[in-house]
DNA sequence: TGCGTCACG
DNA sequence: GACGTACGTGACGCAC
């Protein structure tokens, strides 16, 4: 077919598909060999997924993907310095280059690039040739050096995004049509590829000039009329420098080409070539999908998938050998002499993997309805108990299904074995099955957690959930529990999956679970995480299943009063507010708030967000609230309420467990990257106190008849491990002698005393405190304590200038995290920070986070270690550890044991560092005890 | 489902 | 007057 009207040309900007999938992936290498081929594996993906989402009438006739020749062009000769800050090509990437030109033919997709030229060149000229062909354009990208092309038919798209880019989106980006983008680009510059630009001026300024004055030459010809001083000094200073970074960013679309478009002709890939391909580079995962959507059968490969490596330096990866997933060779057990059989196995083998199956997310409501077992990769059963015919009454109920032992006959059986000393029992998230157990009178010990593993060995690089790590480390996506349960309101309860479905589901969990166990555990001390895993992560399961299966009593009677009181409240504020906006509104839409404020009533300042919203948030409801308006102060004492309302008294009430009365929170072990626990459903770890009407919910958190709440919270942690860890004599000395760290830190900025300290200045030393222990930013110093930005600079400068500690151990860890990928905190947790070397917004973010993790971490292995110790040292001790929130431990006890507990936790706490490290700062615990959480607090 | 908002350390 | 920033979480209501 000749390329002319009616035909779509896409193009695909494949440097940008390789340096994507580079980024996004763990480093994986080749089983075999262990070639590195991370980058050839995202971009194989990506390329597939292209070609597979865009079949049919609406896809693509004509398709070629543009890569990069080298880094030498022709701008280089325009300008010496283009490019110049372009890191250092990572090792493991450049040899996956021609690789992905290989795989771009296997596909059979045409593969271009030119001496000389850069792949947006050769995509300008092609969008061209296309577009004066009367065809249609689709570039595959979002680089923003494109969209200067867009229009006239062509357009982009983000593939990440899935998400069109028109002449509109650029004009959102850029403020200008697309014709006028590179005019923008020449003013503003780009520091990630060197173009030099005006100095001083950005995208905004840039697009205000070009609107104004037309167009770029224009504009530089009439600069004396500009009317800000140092705008027209800029221009006419650097009028040269703007021309040549016109040129730099302008995209040839006269390249010299080879190809006629006619060439680009989508062609269906060629079978066996393409399976060759994708079976030599061992992805075992896309060359199944490939083969099922080419009907074809897929070749015989090494079962094993790419292993991942870590990025510490001394480790190889281990490889593991498996069989592929069969569902068919999964047994289902419906009689003890069967069930006897794999018990034999497993204490043959002395470890299995477990997992149930149950009603609820919820372990404290869920029922029990089946158990499975694996000891052997690809072997695996499951136990159906409480499996219940599809077809039950409008109400639910219905008999239990055929053939199915009896629960307590299955659990008498499992029982010795799961309790066993000598068997190791093997789990994801076991702190759920624990539970589940629990509540049989079954108690399950000693266990592994491929969860947790994960969680030592990759915290910060991705999640840590079954279905992500299987995909991940295993090739292998499960069955997912939606094509069982479905989803909404027809979704069923796991007692109503017929059992054969179930068989097939439930035993593939265990098979997994017992494939990454197996895949992880020799990797925990390659990775150097393995007291970590044994002393942080490990006996953590069994604390935390203690504490929520205990609870906190809440009285639902003081929650319900409240509620009450806050909708009466709310109510009159309702009404005020519509009074004074003369209009009725609903107050709780952000979005009919902001019109309200900035269009009906006229205030200015409104400030839109990228959703074309205005923002209400409370710091600018402060400031109209401050400048007189009445509306925006109401409505911050309505949000406050509503909040109250809405997130607390209503909601906990919901939470109160029928049976036992208490609430039971859940809290994940891997879920936050610093180590530090989360609390959901319901969130316990953030009940308000620091409002006077907020910290009322409090009281609604007692103790039981004749007993006690008692909270024992660290003091200053952070900024205790802070000065250990940056070594700063002042800071450890203050700690050491009691001294108000905050009022200490002024007086050294400030050369005053720490007596009769101004509580201002002391206000402003503790935001800078705080500021540090977060990677801090002038900027948003300023915005906390509402200073100019300079001003915070300032003391910025001044504090690191009186504890240069500080500036060294930030730029040491920052630097760690650049070579390793990863940083630690003292106790040997890591933390990786994948987007540390990134460019852009995102490298401010990776750098806070780096500075922030090894603090915040450190604070989080503490009390976690304190807590492990808890249950042995408090023995004997009428008193339950019942919630954590993050400095703070808070405890249920006899009244009588009330000074005892104190002193036995206090010393627990105070000594939790111990003996793994040893601070040279004191830990200091402050303990408060009484008849609710407000009190003891 | 994504966003804005706001509760906590 | 370049861009966008304090770190880590979870839950709610609104608007699509």
């Amino acid at each position: 077919m000749s390329f002319g009207k009616g035909c779509h040309l896409h193009l695909i900007d494949g440097s940008a598909y390789i340096f994507r999938a580079y980024h996004a992936l763990p480093p994986l290498t080749r089983k075999s060999d262990g070639l590195p081929i991370g980058a050839v594996a995202g971009f194989c993906n990506m390329l597939w997924s292209q070609l597979a989402n865009n079949k049919g009438k609406d896809g693509p006739t004509h398709i070629a993907c543009v890569f990069d020749y080298s880094s030498k062009t022709f701008r280089d000769d325009i300008y010496d310095k283009y490019k110049a800050n372009r890191p250092e090509l990572p090792e493991d990437l450049r040899p996956q280059f021609p690789l992905t030109r290989e795989a771009t033919k296997a596909f059979s997709v045409a593969c271009l690039e030119m001496e000389n030229y850069e792949a947006d060149d050769i995509i300008a000229t092609l969008a061209r040739q296309a577009r004066e062909a009367g065809g249609d354009v689709t570039i595959i990208s979002s680089d923003k050096d494109l969209m200067q092309l867009v229009g006239g038919g062509v357009e982009m798209f983000d593939a990440m995004k899935n998400k069109r880019i028109g002449i509109d989106e650029v004009e959102e980006k850029f403020g200008v049509k697309p014709d006028r983008v590179i005019d923008v680009q020449a003013l503003a510059g780009d520091s990630v590829d060197n173009v030099p630009g005006a100095p001083g001026i950005g995208v905004k300024t840039a697009a205000l000039l070009i609107n104004e004055f037309g167009d770029l030459e224009t504009l530089l010809e009439r600069a004396e009329e500009i009317k800000q001083p140092k705008r027209r000094q800029a221009l006419i200073d650097n009028a040269e420098l703007i021309r040549v970074s016109k040129r730099l960013v302008t995209l040839d679309d006269h390249t010299p080409v080879e190809w006629s478009l006619d060439e680009l002709e989508v062609k269906e890939p060629e079978a066996e070539s393409l399976m060759e391909f994708l079976a030599r580079m061992e992805f075992r995962t896309l060359t199944k999908r490939v083969a099922d959507a080419l009907k074809v059968e897929p070749p015989v490969t090494p079962d094993a998938p790419a292993v991942p490596v870590s990025h510490e330096k001394d480790e190889a990866p281990v490889e593991v050998d498996v069989p592929p997933f069969d569902h068919g060779k999964y047994e289902c057990i419906r009689a003890a002499e069967a069930l006897g059989r794999w018990i034999d196995l497993i204490r043959e083998r002395g470890y299995v993997a477990v997992d149930t199956e149950t009603t609820s997310l919820d372990e404290m409501l869920a029922e029990l309805v089946g158990i499975s077992l694996s000891v052997i990769p690809g072997e695996a059963c499951y136990i159906p108990l409480g499996h219940r015919r599809g077809d039950g009454d409008l109400f639910g109920a219905s008999e239990p299904a055929e053939g199915q032992m009896a629960l307590d006959e299955a659990l008498a059986l499992l029982k010795p074995v799961l309790e066993d000393d000598a068997i190791l029992k093997i789990g994801q998230n076991m702190k759920y099955d624990w539970k589940i157990f629990a509540r049989h009178g079954v108690r399950i010990a000693p266990i592994d957690d491929t969860m947790l593993m994960s969680y030592a060995m990759y915290s910060g690089l991705h999640n840590h959930g079954m279905d992500g790590l299987s995909d991940r480390y295993l090739g292998h996506r499960p069955i997912e529990i939606k094509s069982l349960l479905g989803t909404g309101k027809s979704q069923i309860t796991f007692d109503r999956v017929p059992i054969d479905e179930a068989v097939k589901y439930a035993a593939e969990d265990a098979d997994i679970t017992l494939r990454l166990w197996q895949a992880f555990k020799p990797n925990l001390h390659r990775a150097q995480v393995t007291t970590v895993y044994e002393t942080l992560e490990r006996p953590m399961v069994e604390v935390l299943a203690g504490m929520e299966m205990t609870g906190i009593l809440v009285d639902a009677q003081t929650l319900s009063r409240m509620s009450n009181a806050f909708a009466q409240k709310m109510a009159g504020l309702e009404a005020e507010i519509q009074e004074l906006a003369g209009a009725p509104f609903n107050v709780g839409s952000p979005k009919q708030l902001g019109e309200i404020l900035f269009e009906k009533m006229g205030i200015q300042g409104g400030q839109k967000g990228k959703t074309g919203a205005y923002a209400t948030g409370a710091d600018v409801l402060e400031d109209l609230a401050a400048e007189g308006h009445d509306l925006p102060a109401r409505v911050l004492d309505w949000r406050l309420l509503s909040k109250l309302k809405s997130t607390y008294t209503d909601a906990l009430q919901n939470h109160v467990h029928p049976e036992t009365g208490r609430v039971h929170t859940s809290y994940s072990i891997a879920g936050a990257a610093t180590g530090r626990l989360a609390s959901t459903d319901p969130n316990l770890q953030n009940i308000p106190v620091r409002s006077e009407e907020g910290r009322r919910i409090r009281e609604a958190f007692v103790a039981g008849p004749g007993m006690r709440l008692v909270s024992l919270d660290y003091s200053q942690i952070e900024l205790r491990i802070l000065a250990h860890v940056a070594d700063i004599p002042e800071l450890k000395e203050a700690f050491r002698e009691g001294i108000d760290i905050h009022a200490l830190t002024a007086s050294e900025m400030f050369n005053v005393p720490v007596e009769g300290m101004d509580p201002m200045v002391r206000r402003q030393a503790k935001a800078i405190n705080f500021g540090v222990i977060y990677g801090i930013s002038g900027f948003g110093l300023a915005r906390n304590l509402r200073i100019p930005r300079a001003e915070a600079q300032g003391f910025i400068d001044r504090y690191f200038e009186r504890f240069p500690g500080i500036k060294d151990y930030m730029d040491t860890t920052v630097a760690f995290a650049k070579e390793n990928g990863f940083v630690r905190t003292l106790f040997g947790r890591k933390i990786h920070t994948p987007e540390i070397n990134a460019k852009g917004p995102h490298a401010g973010f990776a750098r806070r986070a780096a500075i922030n993790a090894p603090i915040q971490g450190a604070a989080a292995d503490v009390i976690r270690r304190a807590m492990i110790r808890m249950p042995a040292a408090t023995r004997g001790l009428p008193a339950k550890m019942l919630l954590q929130v993050h400095d703070e431990l808070l405890f249920e006890v006899e009244e009588g044991a009330v000074d005892k507990l104190i002193a036995t936790a206090r010393e627990v706490m105070e000594g939790a560092a111990h003996p793994a490290v040893h601070l040279n700062v004191p830990l200091v615990v402050d303990a408060g005890q009484g008849a609710n959480w407000a009190e003891a607090h």
